[in-house]
DNA sequence: ATGGCTGGTTAACAATCGATAATAAATACA
DNA sequence: TGTATTTATTATCGATTGTTAACCAGCCAT
């Protein structure tokens, strides 16, 4: 219990300065959630304000459109902070679904229950501001890929800098994540491995 | 002067209660700038930690690619919150452009400053967290854009939702916030009113 | 082993896009 | 008003993508 714990009262300390003894009224509101492989954690219509913090795995936020096809809109892991934005910032309730890839170990709040600690514990306020400049960090990170990069460089950026997540995550989801399809994903892996070789003078 | 705070005012007192004859120590550190059409707000390389809101105007954010193309990141006009995610978040130089497309007029605070006067007016941090969410949520309207639709659908979402703000700007601004070049914008514009056209029965 | 199931690749074709250039329309300005 | 500049459209061509369908490989479970 208190081990996987541990990170975030690392972080919360390194933020505030609080020593993880006296935490205590923070952490008695969180609750510890374990996913297995493909369990959603939200779904469609859910209005349950939860925030959650990845301890260990991978989500997915996911929408499924008209004709069937499901958009993925990103990918979480270790150390990110997930939530439904429809919930938690517009009190709607969620239109995407948000499914564990891998087995997964959450800490997880509900944002009433924290905003209730904040008012009587403006100590920990930090840890808000952490959790949503991060989330503010990648959904621009996100746009960026879009507005800059063409989906091949896209593509080579992610597996630059992400190459771990790439491995343990099947194509199709970075391909939908990606705004394209598995297919034409497939066709960029082929011309980056033609490329690859060619700069290899093979 | 105190003309151009009022919106902020009336913003802060809904979030937190707080008369306007109590926000002094807040509304001290802040700044009125006004911009001219075309005037920069920050510039590629700028390391103040700027934060503004939008009374009037629209802004832009984008950079410059090597080939000497412009990627629009963004549009914010009145009532959004703009600053360089570099600088504020990764405390690093900005890597965009914000420039003006309208004389603008802004309510600027440092954010170094405004973090001071939370730490002495916790009573302030309402205002913080509105528009840290407000930024998310923008951000990822913007993600969902690319994720759930094609360029010909989030063409007429965005004229749908936000027929105001298109008229206010060049088609080609728009067409690199899609992430298409004005060209293909046309296009997709040509191809919009035959279909409307037909759906009209001409 | 032998089917299913999922995920990835490949092919074929139509549609769309990027790049470029020429032209037209709109705007700014002297 | 007339001219220059910016912005938008259209055309052409090659490249990329979406769609659909077939095929193959790995994985799982019986």
């Amino acid at each position: 219990m208190s081990v996987s714990i541990n990170v975030l009262e690392t972080l919360l300390q390194e933020l505030s300065g609080i020593l993880p003894g006296n935490m205590a009224p923070l952490f008695a509101m969180t609750t510890q959630v374990k996913l297995e492989e493909g369990e959603a954690y939200i779904r469609e219509g859910d209005k349950s304000r939860k925030l959650a913090f990845i301890e260990k795995g991978i989500l997915r936020a996911y929408s499924v459109k008209p004709n069937g096809d499901e958009a993925t809109l990103f990918l979480r892991w270790e150390g990110h902070f997930i939530a439904s934005h429809d919930t938690i910032i517009h009190h709607l309730p969620a239109r995407f679904i948000y499914r564990a890839l891998e087995p997964s170990r959450l800490v997880e709040i509900n944002y009433d229950k924290l905003e209730e600690i904040l008012r009587l514990h403006p100590e920990f306020e930090p840890l808000r501001n952490y959790f949503l400049l991060k989330m503010l960090a990648d959904a621009l990170e996100g746009i960026e890929g879009f507005v800059l990069l063409s989906p091949e460089e896209r593509y080579q950026k992610i597996i630059e800098s992400k190459w771990d997540i790439v491995n343990r995550v099947p194509d199709k989801y970075i391909a939908s994540m990606m705004g394209i399809t598995p297919v034409s994903l497939s066709r960029i892996r082929k011309r980056l491995h033609i490329k690859g070789k060619k700069a290899d003078g093979n």
